[in-house]
DNA sequence: GATGAATGAGTCTTCATTCAT
DNA sequence: CATGAATGAAGACTCATTCAT
């Protein structure tokens, strides 16, 4: 999905490809597509409201009208069903964060706008609902398997990061606009300052705590970026 | 939760209280505290070797050297234990750092210094185990009776990160360091910057990486919240 | 079974005659019939390879090159598959052993010396190979309707073998050289004797030992059968 | 169990010891002990009407009127019992045969007269239910680590009649008796021709045809090993 | 005739917790 | 107080077979 997009490589896979993929069907078909989303729906819904552990293969079946069986024509397994979320979900989300740190996005406008608009976009971005996003990051600290492809993402958005402030401080436009940093450090540094606030802010879901922290964020990490 | 609370009660507690505390000793007795602790230790042994779903109350209470039955004279259940823990190491923590915060800990001293001591001990303090951490972020994120208080911890901390501001602001010998901000959105978005940030430090456990991430943090917060 | 037949009419057929017979064709066209060797073959490799109930039938098509559904239009079921193979192999080595028993095939010859070189064709008949033996050997102890074709056959050649032994009493050629026998339970004792060596001998499959164990079993039969 | 036995090593041991032998109990105490009687009973029960792979741990725990939890208690899982089973019937049979194959308890008589008795108490020792007697030899095909013990306790049969043949020879007694053999193989074809006589005979179990098929063996094995 | 997606019954095993001793 | 045997609910996953295309 979101194919055509040439940029940024942002890392692809289920995880255990190639070896024993057993039947696990390539949906091309219509039909089969429809199958393969209705069974993702039905996952979100029963996660969303018994939590991973606690949903059953068979309920999320029953709720996408179907057999088992045929879930696990789909899925490997129960985890392979989270980890396409974690795909579809994080995935999209990521790719629109790198391109928007694209030189090619915000080349003319004051970088300090851009920081606020990209950081205004995260907190206010629903792409994930926060049922789900918890159950993520539940999966993240209890699943090395699933770790792996999760810091994955976070890697690619922190290079992206790092990208952005190579940019700035090369930018005629933007001269002596950047302090003096460490930026490996800071590209890191600012990835977990707005992505824990945003989670927390979206866990806890009050609309205007939302904006006051977007606000907050956004003024902390351009008076750490630029002068 | 715990909002307007400017002094600093550090929450207690085992959550569950009031239901039916049956038998649950609270040990006075030597001998009572020492089977006690033996059992909080072999938890930790256990937790951190396979899990928390993965331990067995069997085998925290094989490693304790005592019987099944046993443990529940000590704790409601599995959960208890990990409750305890929490309450252990967390507050253990939360404690410190709310003390530093008081505005006895830092009057004479420039604030900024202080910030930067304080986040230095935060990312050093080796008072949990990188395991134990992973395991008490999993289950926050995934049993709401844990994040309770959990978060009625971070409340703490964030209302004396708060009172920090606040008494810096009054302080005639820092007149005028403090910027502009809206401090309720300033104190929790500093709380999040530095304990996620610190929390990827140790889990990645790179000595250098912290030391430079300690150091970034540092800067960003202290740019952020003084002129 | 078949008690009284002197005659040697090998049993044929795949068992559940008379059910439904429903679509299983009976491959006259020459495609046809290739394809239900391909799925024999595939049969026989992955039987072999992962033993009967590991084997799945969409693996047995998959390796014949033909869709599941196709399969089941040749074979009733997955048993179907097995019990033609129990029909193929089994019973061409039956007709040998049977033909071989037949007077017209050792008048003239010692008996002795034709016996030990039955024996010894047994032993050394690559007719099966060992993988398909164990698992119809497995069968024939699991399943009932798998054991009744088998016995059959060896009915059969218990009944050759019976015919055997009252040919050579009458036989003018090999006067007295039979011993005083209860002849039926000869023929039933000699059979399972060679049977069940000549089993072991193939399962363990060690060249020298097959040798020696077909000789030591010829001398056996012989002194059994023979003054 | 037959513990004081000083004689033959009959291979002893339920396969998978030591490794993860997690909690299976080793009963001692009287209830214990008799707990695990009911199951291994009632294992048999459902073993022989059903056969068992149809045989459900759930209906072995039901019949023996405990809960599963139980059973898993006091053996590592299904095959578990049914090694149990095989060490206690197969061992116990072979101790016996074994004990009679001693120079001990044959010096003094017709070694003759001693094969002809010993084949007798083979085919009719009831040591065994013709049931279990299937599924053993069913798993003996099936499962390669039930082969293993099944084949060291027939390699301690072969042993004890090698042992007795060269008694034989070797007795002043007996001298002149024993015919000129290759020894090792007449033992194992000895032991295979008796052993699967007497299972067919059991398996079918018409007393008469035990009878005599009895008679034809030892007359057939008396006339192999002795002038 | 061929196909292969869909089906769903069926089973072993684990483990937190209790309670009789 | 300590013990540890007993419990039994609960769930992921497989695979032979069918039938609409």
């Amino acid at each position: 999905m979101i194919d055509g997009t040439k940029s940024q490589p942002v890392p692809r896979g289920n995880g255990r490809r190639g070896a024993a993929d057993r039947t696990v069907r390539v949906p091309q078909q219509a039909r089969s597509r429809r199958t393969r989303e209705s069974i993702l729906e039905a996952a979100i819904d029963c996660f969303e409201a018994r939590g991973y552990d606690d949903t059953t293969t068979a309920s999320i079946a029953e709720r996408a009208g179907i057999g088992v069986g045929t879930l696990y024509g789909y899925f490997r397994d129960k985890r392979g069903i989270l980890l396409e979320l974690l795909d579809q979900h994080v995935r999209a989300f990521a790719i629109v964060i790198v391109q928007q740190l694209e030189p090619d996005s915000w080349r003319g406008t004051d970088p300090r706008d851009h920081v606020r608009a990209i950081i205004d976009a995260v907190f206010h971005s629903q792409t994930m609902s926060p049922g789900i996003q918890r159950i993520l990051w539940e999966r993240y600290f209890k699943d090395d398997e699933f770790r792996e492809p999760f810091d994955a993402i976070r890697g690619t958005i922190r290079d992206a990061i790092l990208g952005f402030i190579d940019a700035v401080a090369d930018d005629p436009a933007s001269a002596g606009l950047l302090r003096e940093l460490d930026r490996e450090s800071a590209a890191a540094v600012v990835l977990n300052a707005v992505q824990w606030n945003a989670t927390q802010a979206v866990m806890r879901a009050e609309p205007e705590q939302v904006d006051a922290a977007a606000a907050a964020v956004s003024d902390m990490v351009s008076r750490y970026l630029f002068r």
